[in-house]
RNA sequence: GGUCCAGUAGCUCAGGGGAUAGAGCAACAGCCUUCUAAGCUGUGGGUCGUAGGUUCGAUUCCUACCUGGAUCACCA
């Protein structure tokens, strides 16, 4: 990257010329306004300390020592304390000569063996998953790939909580009013049908509070005294103890959703390396319980329960281990975050989980480390923000949630309306349609979700239905068709352009090889029209956004900049003629930056998690 | 009440110690015999929640306050 070689060039001109050390980080640079003449800018406000000259004079000044310095740079001109710096057109011509089509532009590697565990999903059994779920796993993965792309070792981990009170309340439900209901006689998705009897359980139990308070109880005693909850827990006591008919019923139910998460998935196009379950692992988190009680880090008290104490952390106490023996989801974490960190001695794990529960994270950092284990240190909680309806927030419980399948479903339906509609699959067979509307579809859904900060709340409102126009996923698809449809009809009429598709072998560590491939494919370097430059310019910066997504965790900063990139593409497209150019040279060079642009545009979106159509 | 997060155009969102704060949607006006109009161009729309502070410079950092959300469970 050009920036740390100028960086570093600052560095030794306020060295010569005003006699001062400097750290390259106070030195802001960036892309050039587009209305600005130049490449890239410096700022130098922070610099006149130094020069003790005027803001002009010390840009002046330093932009003629690089101009001198640095063969790439070709002029600069100052703005106030703005030094705007122009590369020459070799710079960015052997820039596109090197790294068109180059599979590795993106891409970086890290020495560092140690794997990054990831997890995200994590579902329960008890219902279907629903549009924050949506958010989670579309984010989780696009993490994943960020993460990859930027050489880390990645695992992909999802643990299901299949266990606990809340999977009891269906379970119990379904023994009460089930009457040996399954997904083919009700004809329902399995986990949709479990769901039912969750949100039952819910309505009824709602309903026996509210009986028992007109008895003169308490809201609070009443939830805690009501039949149907302490049969519930009752359940949970015979599954903690196995008793076989719950397990087997236990098992049955979740073998349901199972099948119906899967087909959730598969349609959302995430995948995870190993799956873990938390009726496998909580008994690990109660050993540590145990162990950390014996050594007198944990508290027990009269009625049996096991505490953890945060002295002054402001932080209070935390139940580990109910009277019972029976865990809670703390004690599970516990034992999940102490095995994994076994299992894979980790750089970090990584946990996207919602921001309700920065609270949970804070505590089992807390735990661990009081229990004087060291995969507290790597644990980093990913928090995103809530997906809200116009309403509020979604509840499971009162049925006032967007779900999953349904939502993508109607996508896949909109985009089939709207191509059609448009006449752009006319002269398509029948499979190839389907898959676009599902491209379509799914793009619209996962571009929708993933170009906002992951940490901020966002806003769905399904009566306005996603758009497919402006700032969306359908748009990006659409000029990457175009490029596409463009590549064709050159290579048609014949139009003798590196193919994209098949890269060509690199020798790149041979400079006189970048040369001449330059000299093959560019035309004469006066030529370069502003559309052009601004997409090379954006094309450049495509690595360091990567890298930049990965340090940050956010997939938002991929898709805020590929729609930036096509949005110039655009404008290049409209304005600048390309197979209709006379000269043959420029054809061929406006061919390569167009495949060139395409190829960064798949890349991104692949990112996200975005497939790409050749043809819409 | 404590803690955390957020408040930018009518709506949904970018941006971020520096140049006239940007997009999309919605509204209006143009551009298809020419590389895909799911596109492009233009117009209108903002005291960047409020008040202080730090700074050559604050929408951006700090503090207080206001508003909204989350959380402080023997739910997960």
């Amino acid at each position: 990257m050009i920036g740390n070689k100028i960086r570093d060039c600052y560095v030794t001109a306020v060295r010569e010329l005003y006699k001062q050390e400097i750290s390259p980080e106070i030195i802001g640079f960036e892309k050039t306004k587009r209305d600005i003449d130049g490449d890239f800018t410096v700022v130098v406000f922070p610099l006149i300390r130094y020069s003790r000259k005027s803001p002009e004079v010390t840009a002046t000044e330093l932009g003629d020592w690089l101009t001198d310095k640095l063969p790439e740079i070709l002029k600069f001109h100052v703005i106030k304390g703005f030094l705007n710096l122009t590369m020459t057109e070799e710079f960015w011509l052997e820039f596109l000569a090197k790294e068109a089509f180059s599979n590795e532009f993106g891409r970086s590697r890290k020495p560092d063996a140690a794997p990054i565990v990831l997890e995200y999903s994590s579902p329960n059994t008890n219902k279907p998953l629903h549009l924050g779920h949506i958010r989670n796993n579309l984010l989780g993965y696009s993490l994943s790939l960020i993460l990859e792309a930027n050489g880390y070792d990645v695992r992909k981990v999802n643990l299901v909580n299949d266990r606990g009170i809340h999977i009891c309340k269906s379970l119990f439900a379904y023994m009460k009013w089930g009457g040996g209901e399954t997904p083919e006689s009700s004809g329902m998705k399995g986990d949709h049908l479990v769901g039912k009897y969750y949100v039952l359980f819910e309505k009824e139990y709602k309903k026996e509070i509210c009986e028992l308070m007109t008895t003169g109880m308490t809201e609070e005693e009443a939830a805690k005294s009501a039949d149907l909850i302490t049969e519930a827990q009752e359940i949970l006591r015979q599954w903690e103890a196995k008793d076989p008919d719950i397990i087997r019923l236990w098992r049955t139910m979740n073998g349901w959703t199972y099948e119906g998460f899967t087909a959730t998935y598969d349609r959302l196009g995430v995948e995870f390396d190993k799956v873990y379950y938390e009726s496998d692992t909580y008994l690990f988190g109660k050993e540590l319980v145990y162990e950390g009680l014996e050594n007198r880090l944990l508290e027990r008290k009269a009625d049996g329960s096991i505490w953890v104490r945060f002295p002054d952390e402001g932080l209070d106490e935390k139940l580990l281990l109910r009277a019972d023996g029976t865990s809670v989801y703390m004690t599970q974490d516990l034992g999940t975050a102490e095995q994994r960190y076994e299992e894979y001695s980790p750089l970090k794990m990584i946990y996207v989980v919602g921001n309700e529960q920065v609270y949970h994270f804070d505590v089992l950092k807390r735990a661990l480390r009081i229990l004087g284990k060291p995969s507290a240190e790597t644990i980093y909680h990913l928090s995103y923000g809530m997906v809200e309806l116009p309403e509020g927030k979604m509840k499971s419980r009162e049925g006032t949630v967007v779900d999953a399948d349904d939502l993508m479903e109607e996508m896949y339906r909109t985009a089939e309306e709207t191509t059609r509609s448009l006449g752009k699959v006319d002269d398509f067979p029948e499979e190839e349609a389907n898959v676009l509307f599902d491209t379509i579809g799914m793009g619209a859904l996962k571009y929708f979700i993933l170009k906002v900060d992951p940490k901020k709340n966002m806003l769905f409102d399904p009566k306005e239905s996603i758009d497919f126009n402006g700032n969306t996923g359908p748009f990006i698809q659409y000029t990457y068709a175009r490029i596409q449809s463009l590549l064709r009809k050159a290579a048609d009429a014949g139009s003798a352009i590196p193919d994209p598709r098949y890269p060509k072998p690199c020798h790149c560590e041979e400079r006189s090889d970048a040369a001449t491939e330059t000299s093959s494919l560019v035309p004469r370097p006066s030529s370069l029209v502003l559309q052009e430059r601004e997409i090379i310019k954006l094309l450049y910066q495509y690595p360091s956004i990567v890298e930049q997504a990965g340090e940050e965790l956010s997939p938002a900063l991929i898709a805020n900049y590929i729609y930036e990139l096509v949005k110039e593409y655009n404008q290049f497209y409209q304005e600048v003629p390309v197979l209709r150019e006379e000269d043959r040279g420029i054809v061929i060079f406006r061919l390569v930056l167009s495949a060139f642009a395409g190829d960064v545009i798949r890349k991104g979106m692949g990112l996200l998690g975005i497939r790409v159509p050749e043809r819409m």
